[in-house]
DNA sequence: AGTAATCTATCTATCGATAGGTAGACACGT
DNA sequence: ACGTGTCTACCTATCGATAGATAGATTACT
């Protein structure tokens, strides 16, 4: 995926094998086709993050599981996250969709805010979830532009020694 | 702007009052268009960055300047940075505008980088100014995509407190 | 047989891009 | 001062390509 106006069904369909029309009859207009694919991608990352912080009892433990999980998904496959990507194009999305994405960013930062601990000022608490998710989102964006996986671990690497 | 195959000649033409040709005279592809608007928004960020960064001495007076200069964008404009919504779709761009984009990335990394102490450690160095620019870059996405304003402040001010 | 999934074929709208023309500003040599 | 050419910035009109979407026929599965 290279962006919800770079694709086109005939490009997704090309690439099943398969004709656009095909692709109408699942998913009759695109943006439910993104919303799926938000749905799909929100699922699975969810499942992942709670495989990975299942075991994860520490807070610095769980900041790293929650980092595991958005540098696998960046390293499996080269690619941007999904809401990151449609994130970032939010001025130009259908609302329904634009409301999908925005409600996974809302989840994400909801989770680590509940992994922090719960006698942390209130505020600085906020703050922390929000400069988590922010980092690790602006590091997989960084990572694809510059074509460097390093810099995805570097970025995580100075998040995780900030909140060690 | 909205992404870059989210906007038209026409779309543009039209908000200038003008005719689609008309653009085309002055940037014969789209992608001279992107390339301007791409140098042009890199020239303004990083003389923004160097006024406010001019009377800031110390390391967090210089983060903390360039925080700001993010946050001035985000807030002049309701916009997302023209850099981090092209870096997102990076994939489906053209390669020179891609290529202009990741040297926008490269410079802020550089400028942050240059503002930390020299007797740093060398990983940590690189470490932390990956993290500076992901966290804004990342912040000023989720801030868009969230209408939420605060969320930029907050990552802010988990990214200022991380390197008081 | 009946349902689900895919096909062919086509529609309308819009895309980026080009050709060719025009009005006005400016510089010039005589 | 006058025409003459040149340049800029726009215009109208149109191109081929592709976008999302639909109707109706056809195939595959149970």
């Amino acid at each position: 995926m290279r962006g919800y106006h770079a694709v086109s069904f005939r490009d997704l369909a090309d690439d099943l094998g398969i004709k656009s029309a095909s692709v109408h009859y699942h998913f009759p207009q695109k943006e439910d086709l993104g919303l799926a694919l938000v749905a799909r991608y929100s699922e699975r990352f969810f499942a992942a993050l709670n495989g990975h912080a299942a075991k994860a009892k520490s807070r610095p433990e769980k900041i790293k599981a929650f980092c595991k999980t958005y540098e696998e998904a960046l390293k499996s496959s080269d690619k941007n996250c999904l809401c990151g990507m449609l994130g970032a194009e939010s001025r130009g999305l259908p609302d329904q969709l634009k409301q999908a994405v925005a409600a996974f960013f809302d989840a994400n930062i909801k989770w680590i805010w509940q992994a922090l601990p719960a006698d942390m000022e209130a505020g600085q608490r906020k703050a922390t979830a929000a400069q988590i998710v922010a980092t690790l989102q602006g590091a997989m964006m960084l990572s694809i532009s510059l074509g460097s996986p390093k810099t995805f671990e570097n970025a995580a690497k100075g998040l995780i020694a900030s909140h060690a």
